[in-house]
DNA sequence: TAAAAATACTCCATAGGTATTTTAT
DNA sequence: ATAAAATACCTATGGAGTATTTTTA
């Protein structure tokens, strides 16, 4: 094959191949041509072309010999330097490479939960951030609604939320369970009570997330109710857990909420166990098609917390 | 030929090549191997194949490809980018061999004599600075009487110097002449008169370099005064120029100096004009044998000062 | 004169070419 | 059905080997 070009017009990493680099290093290191070429278990004769080669393509001469003596010309001495930390370069670049196959280091883009980040999250991610350092997590709080949508899309590459009802393409492993529990305000007439009867609550104004932002939170809550024969009257909606407990504060209604959220504390705000409560179960949820390599160590370790 | 090694316990430098990377970073750039391989002027077959040979060194999936779609996995855009790095660091590997080839980078190591410390090595090492700024100048004061061992062994490339008799393997090249000037105590009887006559300073008691710290400066002396008709009275001899005009000043006697020196201001000393004079001739020196390549720029420098 | 690098010439491993098949939309 | 990558098989470039010559301390 030829290649049809002016010798300087193009980048010489045309002309110039890494034997070649490999040859000139071990010459410069033993500055003997039969002693580099046994080293590099070759004869002696092609190491001499392919220096002369090497030097051809350079246009600079690196080696000053004749038959008694070898020795790099300053220039030579320079590229041996610089030759060396090619390969450094590229032994780096195929290790890292590899690490990245592996999927030891790379960005992983976490889409949470507001109610996540009370229970899991943070121990989730802190346990798989201390095993493994070189994986940046992207955190990011997504509304449960759509979540879905950015896995799918490959915006994110895992969730972590509330229980999901299996969908199209996307897979569920749960790793935390915990009781619905009631919030109250503090001079509420139950607040006294050590437990609350979930039917006691019937009645009362409820103040609760949107059903169209977290489904299956919504339904959780309303089951409850249901469970204890009654339908809630819902007052008042807002996304966020923090805006209930505060609302709920504020005397405007009570509610019910993952036990985590409890570690709210908050003046004019109580939080009891409940009577037969519903179980919010959370998981991380992936893209059954998302190749991100992180995400299987991240799913390991999602198991493992799980397990615990 | 056969590298009978383990795949995993020898650098990847011996399984990859340059090819294979530059094949790799083109398909990456276009994401289709019909146009890569148009690209690189060779056909698509090949271009496959060195991608799988790639691939198979790293053990790592590069390119997620059917026959629909070829897209990079997240290994294939980190080592794209490591990849193009390579080149780039090669790139500059080669273009810096070559500017130390050409002498327009690396090391020289300047002797310099006292004496030109005062004229031509200030100048000559500044002018030579602004346009060789990867040049890195190593300034060394030297003996003049070991100037031409340091240059012949190759620990000074190249020495600033009085004039210097032809030597075994030496080379030099005048750039500088000025004339001896007499330095005398303020309070001398002779420091009225605007001009010295040399010949008045017969009997006077010389202060002087010892003959073998500087024989061309020492002779130079000795020579001006013969050819006043008197041999000096030498009853001080020591290296420094410096000290010399301290001494002279402190009225332990006189001195012939080159003019330049008189730019040293010191309380006790004045310089005059002398009849006669013997004429200073300072140069460069360098091994006939010196490979240096940043030489010939120095001295091309030499030259072209010389000449102004 | 002898040790070591360069040259001459042969051979074969492997990159590249052409023709064809497979694959996924 | 078709565009595009993979595979099969052939060709030939060029890197490596052996034998020999050249060089210089």
């Amino acid at each position: 094959m030829l290649y049809r070009v002016g010798i300087n017009t193009l980048p010489v990493s045309i002309m110039i191949d890494l034997r070649q680099l490999r040859y000139f290093v071990t010459l410069a290191d033993t500055l003997h041509f039969g002693r580099a070429a046994a080293q590099l278990h070759i004869s002696q004769p092609p190491l001499s072309r392919q220096i002369a080669a090497l030097e051809e393509a350079l246009g600079v001469e690196l080696v000053a010999r004749n038959s008694r003596h070898v020795a790099l010309t300053p220039a030579g001495r320079h590229f041996h330097e610089q030759a060396v930390r090619l390969f450094q370069s590229l032994e780096a670049a195929v290790n890292s490479t590899r690490a990245v196959a592996r999927g030891e280091r790379g960005v992983l883009h976490v889409g949470f939960t507001m109610s996540a980040a009370w229970n899991v999250m943070p121990p989730l991610t802190r346990i798989f951030g201390e095993s493994h350092a070189d994986v940046r997590l992207q955190l990011t709080e997504v509304l449960p609604s759509e979540l879905g949508e950015s896995l799918l899309s490959g915006v994110m590459d895992v969730g972590i939320a509330f229980s999901w009802q299996r969908a199209d393409g996307l897979e569920y492993l749960p790793i935390h369970t915990e009781p619905l529990c009631a919030v109250l305000p503090k001079n509420h007439r139950l607040a006294r009570q050590a437990v609350i009867d979930v039917a006691e609550l019937a009645g009362e104004p409820f103040v609760t997330v949107p059903v169209a932002a977290a489904p299956a939170l919504y339904e959780l809550v309303i089951g409850c109710c249901r469970d204890h024969g009654f339908e809630p009257h819902i007052r008042l909606q807002t996304q966020l857990q923090q805006t209930i407990v505060n609302l709920v504060a504020e005397g405007l209604g009570v509610s019910l909420v993952p036990q985590s959220i409890s570690r709210i504390r908050l003046e004019g705000a109580v939080f009891r166990p409940i009577s037969r409560p519903r179980i919010v179960e959370q998981g991380v949820i992936w893209a059954a098609t998302n190749s991100n390599p992180c995400l299987a160590p991240f799913l390991n370790c999602a198991k493992v917390f799980g397990a615990v």
